[in-house]
DNA sequence: GGTAATGTTAGACT
DNA sequence: TAGTCTAACATTAC
């Protein structure tokens, strides 16, 4: 689920609910899901704190409070979830940040993909990683500059975190889908102007995609009828499913032609 | 029971 | 060097 729109929309909800509040302990309930810290450092850390914002980066989430920051990566199958403390326990809680005011912020992951970390700070954070600008707040230039010189699939280049962040299996194909591209075309043989487009269209993917309610699922018209051999609403062509990178991406052999 | 699933990462190969 | 491919991770659903 969670790429950079879903990510967009947990941060929000965290920030809506869980910012300014003493933290009275930590709880984790799964120590897999942590990396690079123990459930010690993080109650150390984090106790007696409250966490000032919510911020983003890609699909990493992050807590600030005091001098540490929380740093949530929620995996194929993470959410956060606010609540009563005293509610029965959630099957698929990883980590409870418990509040003085009764009130708990849950981790949830079905598939325990998601990681859980404790840095310095967002910036230097980012530079460990070699994550790339959020995509979101790409300028055009920057996006152009990305892509010079580059080699290999569009689609690829899309989905590679150190390039730009937050853009996934889904929303790389909406995006080529939207823009009339084919995702095995080669980054180097897209003009300049196919590549405004690409830009264009990414960010009103992006943008539909986070104001979107939560749980509707479908972004936009591909996404919502994923399956090999549909109707494209957009041409009336064949949507088709094929392999790029061992994941499965779908597309419109008719509209997405090359441009 | 095989297969694939919105993510990341390591290693082998071209 | 840059890019591609496969497998692995963990768990569930079809």
């Amino acid at each position: 689920m969670p790429e950079l729109t879903e990510v967009e929309r947990f941060r929000k909800y965290i920030a809506a609910t869980s910012l300014h509040k003493s933290i009275e302990k930590v709880e984790v309930n799964d120590r897999a899901i942590l990396r690079e810290c123990s459930p010690g450092m993080l109650n150390s850390r984090l106790s007696g704190r409250s966490f000032s914002s919510a911020e983003r980066l890609g699909k990493h989430l992050f807590l600030p409070a005091g001098g540490a920051v929380l740093a949530l990566h929620f995996g194929m199958t993470g959410r956060p979830l606010y609540r009563k403390s005293n509610n029965p326990g959630e099957k698929d809680r990883r980590l409870s940040i418990n509040f003085r005011n009764g009130y708990s912020l849950l981790y949830l992951s079905r598939r325990r993909l998601g990681k859980i970390r404790l840095a310095d700070d967002i910036e230097s954070f980012g530079s460990e990683l070699g994550l790339g600008p959020d995509a979101l707040y790409i300028s055009l230039e920057t996006f152009k500059k990305i892509f010079a010189g580059r080699r290999g699939m569009i689609k690829t280049a899309l989905m590679d975190q150190k390039l730009l962040a937050g853009l996934g299996n889904i929303l790389s194909d909406e995006i080529l889908f939207s823009a009339g591209i084919n995702p095995k075309k080669q980054v180097k043989d897209l003009n300049s102007k196919t590549l405004g487009i690409l830009h264009r269209e990414m960010l009103r993917v992006l943008n539909r995609g986070i104001s979107g309610k939560p749980g509707e699922g479908a972004d936009s018209s591909l996404s919502s009828l994923r399956a090999d051999g549909e109707n494209c609403p957009i041409c009336g062509g064949v949507i088709r499913l094929i392999k790029i990178q061992g994941r499965s991406a779908y597309y419109c052999p008719r509209h997405q032609n090359n441009s």
